[in-house]
DNA sequence: CTGAAAGCGCTAACAT
DNA sequence: ATGTTAGCGCTTTCAG
C-alpha cells in the first residue's frame, strides 16, 4: 500500500487539502473542531508529510546540515552536541555527514547539502580549498567552526588557537625547557595558527624552532614522533598538533622506553576525554566545543530568520589544561 | 540571484527540459551535440539540480540514511566507515544522524529519514524499543546493526555477542579467576547477550555471579566501578560491557590505587583505537566494524534494487584480542 | 533523438 | 474558518 498523502487526510477528515497542511503545521486559523478531525484522520492513517514536497512547495527545509570532518576524532563529537541542542531550541533539525578527512568528500558533503536546500550548512574543521567554501557559501548560509578563515562571505567559529599555542608554550617555557619540538597539523584546521604561536613565542625567547609537519591523526603522531626520536637533534618536550596526533606520540615514545614526562614533557590539543583519562592524563588546550556549536547554529539562525549577510567571525578563548605529561626537565 | 532551474539550462543549450534531464544523468539516447550544449550551458550557469524537485518526481532518493547511536563512543566510526565506503560503490549517498544517546531522539532521526525519503536507514545500536523499530521498517528498508533483533520486517548485521562474552570468560577462567564480576550494558544493544554469555559461562563453572548494571558509558564505567570497589564482594577480574566503560573503570581502578592488572584484571569490548593505546593496552573484544558497515548497505541494496523482503540476519565472528590488562589473579 | 504534457505531494495566495 | 487554484523543479510517459 503506498503512503498516505495529505489528500487522503483531507478525504477522511472531510476537509481540504489547504486545511490538513495549516491543522497539521498547528495554525491557529483552524476551527478546533476540524484541528481534531485532521489530527484523528492523520493518525489513523499513519500519515507522514513528505518532507520533498513540503521542501518544494515552501522553499525552506528547516534544516541544517552539519558535516564532521573526522568521526574517529574525539575533538567532534562536543560540537555535534551544541549544534544538536541550539538546533532543537529554534526548532530546527539537524543532518549530519562527514568529510571522511577527504577535501573532495568535504566538498561532495557540502554540495549534497546544498542540492538537498538546507537551510544552512556548519563545516567543522577541514582542509578544502577556501576558495571552494566560499563558492559554496554563496549558495548557503554556511558557518564554518573550528577552520580559522577569513571570508566576507560566512561566519566563522573558532578558538584563538594562536593564542592557545602561546599558552602551551609558555607553559614549557615556564617549566623550563629549551628544545620544544612541534608537530603541525599541516594545512588541517587551526593547525597554521598554532604553528604561527609557537613559531613567534619560541622566537621571543630565543629558542631553536623544530617543526614536524603532520596531520590531526593518531598515525601522523606516530610517524612524527619516530622522526624526531631519529634525528639527533635535543628535545624536551614535544608540542602536538591535537590530542589525537599527540596520542601515536606517546605510543612511539612509550615504545622507545622513553619516559613521559620524565624524559620528554607532551602537550596536546583540544582537551578530548581521551587525553583526559588517568592513564593518560595529557596536558591540552580546552577549546568550548559545545558552545563553537551553539554559536554556529546561532549565527546561521540570524542569516536564516533575519536575513544578516554581513559576515561574524567568533572567537572563544581557549584555556590550558594542565595534568600529568608536562614537567620540568630532567625532571 | 535565484538559483538557476533546468529550463534555464535548456533554455540556453536551446533544447527541451527533459532533453536536459536527460543529459543531465548520462542517459544514452541523447545525441553527442545536444550533450555538449547541455552541460557548457549547466557548467556556465553553475546548474544544480534540486534533488527535493528530483526525489518528488522520481519517488527515489539514492540515499541511504545511517543513525550512529553515540557519536563519542569510537566503536561507531568504523561502521561509518565501511558504510561509506560501500554506499560509493553503488552509487548511492550517505546521510548520517545520532541518536545522541537517547531513544527519543532515535526515534526522531529515523522518522526523520523516512520523511526525507531515503531509500534505506542504517540504525546502528541504540535502545529504542524494537516495536518503534519495526514500526519504522514497514515504511523503508531497515537494516539494523550491532544491536541484535529478531523480526522479520528488517534485516540484521551483528558480531556474535553471546560467543564473545564467552570468549572473555573463557581467557579470564583459565588464567585462574573465580571472582569475575560484570559490569552489564543493561538494556543497550547486545549487552543481554553479552550478560546471558557471562551468565552461562559463570555457571557451568560454578562461579558465582557479580552483575552491575550500567550502560555503554564511560560514565556509567565509573559508577559501575565505584559500587564494586564499595561492596564486600572479593573481585579478581571485571568483564565491562564495552571499551567505554572499561576506560572508565581504569580510571577508577587507578585513583583507587588497584594495580592492573596485577590488583584486577579488566577486559572490554570493541576493541576500539583508545583500549589499542599504549598506555592502556585494554584486553578487549574484536567486531568487524568495517565488514558490519559494508554488510548493511549491500542488504539495503538487496532490498531497493531486487526487491528482497525476507529478511536476513548477517552475523560475523568476534575475536578475544589479549592485551596488557588480563593477568593471573594475586599476579 | 527530441518535445509536449502530465503529474509527484505539498504550500501559499486568493477567494469565499 | 475553509476551499480553490496555482505552482515549486524535476522525471516520465507518450508522440512524433
Amino acid at each position: 500500500m503506498p503512503k498516505p498523502t495529505m489528500d487522503d487526510v483531507a478525504r477522511r477528515a472531510g476537509v481540504s487539502r489547504a486545511l490538513v497542511s495549516l491543522a497539521l503545521r498547528g495554525s491557529d486559523k483552524v476551527a478546533d473542531a476540524s484541528r481534531q478531525a485532521v489530527l484523528a484522520a492523520a493518525d489513523e492513517l499513519g500519515y507522514r508529510p513528505n518532507l520533498a514536497a513540503r521542501n518544494l512547495a515552501s522553499k525552506q527545509t528547516r534544516t541544517i546540515g552539519l558535516i564532521i570532518n573526522d568521526l574517529h576524532n574525539p575533538y567532534f563529537p562536543g560540537i555535534a552536541d551544541g549544534a544538536h541542542d541550539a538546533v532543537g531550541r529554534f526548532g530546527y533539525r539537524l543532518l549530519m555527514n562527514s568529510a571522511f578527512l577527504s577535501p573532495r568528500d568535504e566538498i561532495a558533503a557540502i554540495e549534497m547539502f546544498i542540492d538537498l536546500q538546507v537551510d544552512g550548512v556548519i563545516l567543522t574543521g577541514g582542509m578544502a580549498s577556501s576558495k571552494a567554501i566560499e563558492h559554496a557559501a554563496r549558495a548557503v548560509p554556511m558557518a564554518v567552526v573550528s577552520r580559522p578563515l577569513s571570508s566576507s562571505l560566512l561566519d566563522t567559529v573558532n578558538n584563538d588557537d594562536y593564542l592557545g599555542s602561546t599558552l602551551v608554550l609558555g607553559h614549557l617555557i615556564a617549566l623550563g625547557h629549551r628544545h620544544i619540538a612541534h608537530i603541525s597539523g599541516g594545512p588541517a584546521a587551526g593547525a597554521p595558527q598554532r604553528l604561527a604561536g609557537y613559531e613567534a613565542t619560541m622566537r621571543a625567547h630565543g629558542l631553536e624552532r623544530h617543526v614536524e609537519i603532520g596531520a590531526f591523526t593518531e598515525v601522523s603522531g606516530v610517524a612524527a614522533a619516530q622522526r624526531i626520536l631519529a634525528s639527533d637533534r635535543p628535545v624536551t618536550a614535544i608540542f602536538a598538533g591535537n590530542d589525537l596526533s599527540a596520542l601515536g606520540v606517546l605510543d612511539v615514545l612509550d615504545a622507545a622506553g622513553r619516559r613521559v614526562p620524565g624524559d620528554i614533557s607532551l602537550v596536546g590539543y583540544d582537551n578530548t576525554y581521551v587525553g583526559a583519562l588517568r592513564h593518560i592524563r595529557l596536558t591540552s588546550v580546552e577549546q568550548q566545543r559545545h558552545e563553537q556549536g551553539e554559536l554556529a547554529v546561532s549565527l546561521l539562525i540570524e542569516r536564516i530568520e533575519h536575513g544578516r549577510t554581513e559576515a561574524v567571525q567568533r572567537v572563544v578563548t581557549p584555556s590550558l589544561v594542565v595534568r600529568g605529561t608536562t614537567a620540568p626537565p630532567n625532571g
